[in-house]
DNA sequence: TTGAAAGCGTTACCAA
DNA sequence: TTGGTAACGCTTTCAA
């Protein structure tokens, strides 16, 4: 009768246990593991053989524990089914990997975000956190600034402890009015998402000084849910009006709306662009489609992703840096969903 | 001249410091956090009160470091692009919120996933994983396996140490084919996602098995890529082919495909479905619209990723629990993509 | 009902 | 170039 075989060891490999394989100390272990150049390279390359033998993997819980950051960025993300925010969390995703970081996922929906929601930001002590939905609450925006967590709203407007990155919204609405105004459009309309949603604003200021630029004012203006349904509807009553009062061109200020918004309208007869011209903004993958082929206007959201990470990175290093904002301009996609402006009074 | 004002904890309060504001010691304040019926009610509610005042945000990383579990879940997901697993995401992140436990995104793309990635999952100690896209290496789930990480794969079929939790593919495919079949169909078409998707089979076996049963074979079976464009591609090509040889009606693998295909064989000019029937899989929230109105069976994607999350719990419970799988029954959605069933026919 | 102390896996400072 | 040791914040066992 044989000895039963040992039992391994279930908890994998430590610097401990690898330490005593090596016949040197944990602190040689770390250090070897972190190609600290201190470290013979003998003794370097003899503790990695064993570490990939062992199958050790570094616990970064303990890590960040012992002083270290976590590697852990927070994401407040606004509702998946507006394929902007799905869109954003993809490029998030990746582009923390390529620096090293993952991403803790606080919140992905509509509405407001529960307590325990925002204290799992807390608790997991994310390194930096981008917030690009419903705001987070001013008591938990001061916690993060008081604990040092630094806060990037993505597609929001700055707020107080926190740094943002968004499009020129001021400037994406005065382009949609100009490219509006120079398709001969009378009585542009606008549509409104979710009240309260920092980023339309500036839009809508700007489109609306443009319009009264040119001497023109909004023939209607409509709120709505920032969703399909909610831009369908918007485009069922906009349908609805007599011919006489129904706006020439809607500007929708996102698109998940303004497909919603097309699909009503020609449910409901109604010839797009020769009755009634739309554009959107976002530019999300699906306006490209032929059954939309929605003119709006591109948010960079590779670049905007990218600054924010750049932000929060800078500031996980200098928690002392103050917020910082930066605006980036976005551009206008020409397709079919608006008249074209005309060449001769372009011209 | 005052003395400077205390500079204040910068680092947050701690058990150690809230024993020493309510001069108890550390394990009574552990207790009483966490409403250890040992603890006098009084003591209890003066260090809740205690806590709250300084702001006290446990650390979970050091709880799990000492012992206890992270409440992390890892989620490999596919495509964003692809609505399905932006809708999975938006599940798993509620639902998962809902017990208590967080989201740690290791992958939201297609391709096979870097080694630094499946790592990750070891390096954050996530409790459990599910897993919906691109296969995890087997080494991976080999160590996951060894390290008592469960893993249970979400609209994949089980493989070597993982559970699963998937639609009835079989079941789904005989179900298309059927009501393809009672429609009157003659030349029915297969269009297939990425190669390799594991669901795939069982939809395709099936379906052609139906088939079979009444004497027909496949008019012809296409592969691309599971995305829009891949869709799109199909439906050109589909299109292209001459009156005679094509075929009557297309069972599209996934919505998204669906969708290009759709809008492909439309601008083609084509009529859908006198033209040619198009049947997804999914249901996807955009297959409800109507410029798709597509015909779909639909995935029961909220229980999916329930169950899901149930085979995760009761694993990280009890890690010897076997592996198991759960298969759920889907549901043909009937819109206007495909012909319907000849009610005299069908009688 | 409460306290002391060990331990979880790492890192970093101070010595050697 | 390497080792010892004290944190990091929390849980838990064992005593009292």
């Amino acid at each position: 009768m044989t000895a039963p075989p040992p039992i391994p060891a279930r908890r994998g490999a430590t610097v401990h246990s690898l330490s005593r394989l090596a016949g040197v100390s944990v602190s040689t272990v770390s250090r070897a593991l972190k190609d600290d150049p201190r470290i013979a390279p003998a003794t370097r390359r003899r503790i990695a053989d064993l570490a990939r033998e062992a199958g050790y993997m570094p616990n970064v819980l303990a890590r960040s524990l012992s002083g270290g950051q976590s590697g852990l960025i927070g994401l407040v993300n606004g509702p998946m089914q507006n394929p902007f925010y799905a869109e954003l969390l993809a490029e998030a995703v990746n582009q923390a990997a390529e620096r090293g970081q993952r991403l803790l996922i606080l919140h992905a929906g509509t509405g407001p975000i529960e307590d325990r929601t925002s204290e799992a930001l807390l608790h997991y002590r994310v390194d930096g956190c981008l917030v690009a939905s419903a705001e987070l609450s001013s008591r938990a925006a001061a916690i993060c600034a008081e604990r040092g967590v630094p806060l990037v709203m993505v597609n929001r407007v700055a707020r107080l402890h926190a740094s943002a990155v968004s499009c020129d919204n001021e400037a994406g609405g005065r382009d949609v009015a100009k490219f509006l105004l120079a398709g001969g459009h009378r009585r542009p309309a606008l549509v409104l998402g979710t009240v309260g949603v920092s980023t339309s604003d500036g839009r809508e200021r700007a489109f609306i000084a443009r319009l009264a630029e040119a001497g023109l004012r909004l023939a209607l203006r409509l709120h709505g849910h920032s969703t399909y349904e909610g831009g369908h509807a918007a485009g069922t009553a906009i349908a609805a009006l007599p011919a006489g009062e129904r706006p020439d061109a809607v500007f929708v200020l996102n698109d998940i709306m303004a497909m919603g918004l097309l699909d009503a309208v020609r449910e409901a007869g109604l010839r797009v662009p020769e009755d009634l011209s739309v554009v959107g903004f976002d530019d999300v993958p699906a306006a490209a489609r032929r059954c939309y082929g929605l003119t709006t206007l591109a948010q960079p959201l590779g670049t905007m992703v990218r600054r924010g990470l750049d932000l929060l990175a800078a500031r996980i290093a200098d928690p002392a840096l103050p917020d910082e904002s930066v605006t980036l301009r976005g551009q206008l996609v020409v397709r079919h969903s608006a008249r074209l402006p005309d060449p001769a009074r372009a011209g």
